[in-house]
DNA sequence: AATATAATTTAGATATATCTAAAAATTTGT
DNA sequence: ACAAATTTTTAGATATATCTAAATTATATT
């Protein structure tokens, strides 16, 4: 039985080795954990002693298969939680994860599973993050901007660079919301314009404005 | 903010108090919470400390004010996720205590408010213990035997003493459950048969069956 | 009231997860 | 390639929650 401290190793361990290419370093491991190289070192060899990472002095941390699954069923009921918070609990999406912090560690199968069942197996959580199914298998996402993206593709609003009312007043207006997808019907090469398609509705956006928000795609 | 053990003592003592006048002395304390009394002392002096309990040595622990209005807030989350796990995610009433003691800790008073709410306030858990209210109002109830209750009065099916399967499905046959309210029409001296009422029919019992069940009352 | 028994507390140890400060290894820059 | 800078590890300390064994206090018995 793995402490919460174990569980959140894994689970970050597992978020860098998504993000960097050489996996999850003493440092950057103890700015993500918010504690210091020492710390992490420790945790480091105790989790290694335990087969969930593979360890060599001074080389990082990877996960090992057992350590991968692991990670892969936490980050499932942190999400599954916050579909949860969201859908039948009436919070917003930048409330939940805070208390999916703390639900992701319940230890139960049997509540994953019913949890899933109960939510309809959502296949994103409310920040258009994908939820791992009970075998641990999920789609891997990219996130770019969306002036980024090609005609014809789509993707899911993800977050704004420019989070100024002003700038979210005009979301708010043409109607894009976290979460939203939106597909790219034509590019303007005069002035970078684009029109997009969401909610089936059209619009025609500005190059300053598609360079202020983040898109995540198949 | 509490760790889950002062938390869970705190509950502890709460349980021995309603049960035992002279309140929670530490080798109960111990035996509730598996533990040894050394240990018990241990953490008796933190929560006095932290003037949760009043504590005079070898007189046993009391809930203070803000101890007792903590232990309560625990309990009800432990009951509310309880009637979320049966109402909502199909666990049977016999599955879902010790799930309860993992989530009973989470901290949010949003999302206890909100789980209450998507509830639909109820009154009582699966197992017919009473909801604390938002501010820790609940009612008492009474466990004594069906056989013991007043005619007119009514009670909530708790438990069985015999749990032998003949029992329970005679049980079933006359469509008694746990948590079914049950009320007392009549009682026959002669042999002490009773006549109950229960899901609005009629059923005349022995007093071998009444002597057999648990009844919780208001 | 003295003594035996039971309950409780203290003292000292172990586990976990953290820390600081110092040492060691690796990487970088010239 | 060597010194400097950076990264990582080690050693030793602190916090929490537990334990065992011994000492202390309270209760029960005769």
């Amino acid at each position: 039985m793995l402490t919460f401290s174990e569980e959140n190793y894994l689970k970050a361990i597992f978020h860098l080795e998504q993000k960097f290419d050489n996996g999850a370093n003493t440092n950057s491991l103890a700015k993500k954990m918010e504690t210091k190289p020492s710390s992490v070192t420790d945790m480091v060899k105790k989790l290694a002693d335990k087969k969930l990472v593979n360890y060599k002095k001074y080389q990082g941390a990877k996960l090992s298969q057992s350590g991968k699954e692991t990670a892969i069923k936490v980050i499932r009921k942190h999400r599954l939680w916050e579909v949860f918070l969201v859908e039948k609990l009436e919070f917003s999406w930048d409330e939940v994860h805070e208390i999916a912090e703390q639900l992701e560690h319940i230890k139960s199968e049997k509540l994953t599973r019913q949890l899933d069942k109960f939510l309809g197996y959502p296949k994103r959580d409310p920040h258009g993050d994908p939820i791992p199914n009970e075998k641990g298998n999920f789609t891997v996402y990219d996130n770019r901007l969306l002036s980024e993206l090609e005609i014809g593709k789509s993707g899911i609003c993800m977050g704004v660079k420019d989070s100024s009312p002003t700038f979210l007043r005009y979301l708010d207006k043409i109607n894009i919301a976290l979460g939203e997808e939106i597909s790219v019907v034509e590019k303007e090469s005069f002035d970078q314009s684009i029109k997009i398609k969401t909610n089936n509705e059209f619009h025609t956006i500005s190059n300053l404005t598609a360079n202020n928000l983040y898109i995540k795609t198949l």
